[in-house]
DNA sequence: GTCTATACCTTGATAGAC
DNA sequence: GTCTATCAAGGTATAGAC
């Protein structure tokens, strides 16, 4: 009814529905595994999200946010790199402990193809800034000699983040112990003794 | 009606559904969507494969042999090792040539939580007897001086297979060039000249 | 083995009352 | 903003004829 109940109702279907996308992929949940939790009807989810691709085309762009906020704080840039990259590890074991076993981009880019441009665009331009993020991170850290590793940072910062990404998916099937033998083995490849 | 005639639908069932699998995921398809390419009705598949579930069950089993096949010639155990590392990534990019932009492990993590257990243990064991190959070619590589990296060669599979995992999700979002500096950062972190 | 026909369910979405 | 009620569409799956 107030500001703080409209905004309170949008942010909880997007904190639920990010959830599901998670889990379960665009194509495994539904209006009504949203309002459902929140002990309302699905006509009102649709009253905030008219249509489903207006739903994830917002769940990127709050995932963009989340991002922008993390590298802001507590992934500053220009600090240390080391604990930039631990603190990027950390992240990852949380989002899977706290039922968020596989990233947006992971599972979107199963649904990729029914997408709009738009949503194409939102997803790739979220990628792109995590990247970029991650370049500066591993350019930084081997200039001041925190890691070590030969060519370029742009092309080590993908495979890292591609290993991260896949790791989450092992860790699914396989355990997490998937996801711990990955991120040791990033740090035995940036010459960092653990 | 003959048997070959019974085979053949079975197995263009198969293609076609792997396919579709791999190009949107498990919810992403329909008995429709097999059955029309294949200008046969959905209950046709219906027959082959009475559920969904066990038609997915078929699929891994199906690329679990695919595999088996290929790490028995193509990628033969106990060769050189660099051969075999190429080969896996010609096979990756065929793959992605051919539109199946991402695995059937990638596609299926983000469903996992649908899956029979039944289900989940095999794409659990095509995991595993993949790894189980792939930390062979290192071990031999490492042995007879063709690559060079620190650490446990277990760890090392996992990591580069969930680096190619995430890899071919990436290269759907941001295109071709992804999967392209991922292998060339897998050299690199080999030790190999490029 | 494949067809037609159909049962049954869930889904995304809309209209209109409150 | 949220509800009830409803819709058309599409999904999985089955029965029975051929």
């Amino acid at each position: 009814m107030t500001m703080n109940a409209i905004s309170n109702t949008r942010q909880q279907i997007i904190d639920t529905a990010l959830q599901l996308l998670m889990q379960r992929g665009m194509n495994g949940f539904s209006y009504r595994d949203i309002s459902e939790p929140l002990g309302i009807k699905n006509a009102a989810v649709h009253y905030h999200f008219p249509s489903k691709a207006k739903l994830v085309k917002s769940l990127i762009r709050e995932s963009h946010q989340a991002l922008r906020k993390g590298t802001a704080e507590f992934m500053a840039y220009g600090g240390p790199a080391r604990p930039q990259l631990e603190g990027l590890f950390e992240f990852t074991l949380k989002q899977c402990e706290c039922g968020r076993p596989v990233c947006v981009a992971g599972a979107l880019s199963v649904d990729f193809e029914e997408l709009s441009k738009g949503t194409k665009e939102a997803l790739n331009r979220f990628m792109m800034d995590t990247l970029d993020w991650f370049t500066r991170v591993l350019e930084t850290g081997r200039e001041q000699g925190e890691f070590q590793f030969n060519g370029n940072a742009r092309n080590k910062a993908i495979s890292i983040m591609a290993m991260i990404q896949g790791a989450r998916q092992f860790a699914r099937i396989h355990g997490h112990k998937a996801l711990e033998c990955t991120f040791e083995q990033i740090r035995t490849d940036l010459g960092i003794e653990s």
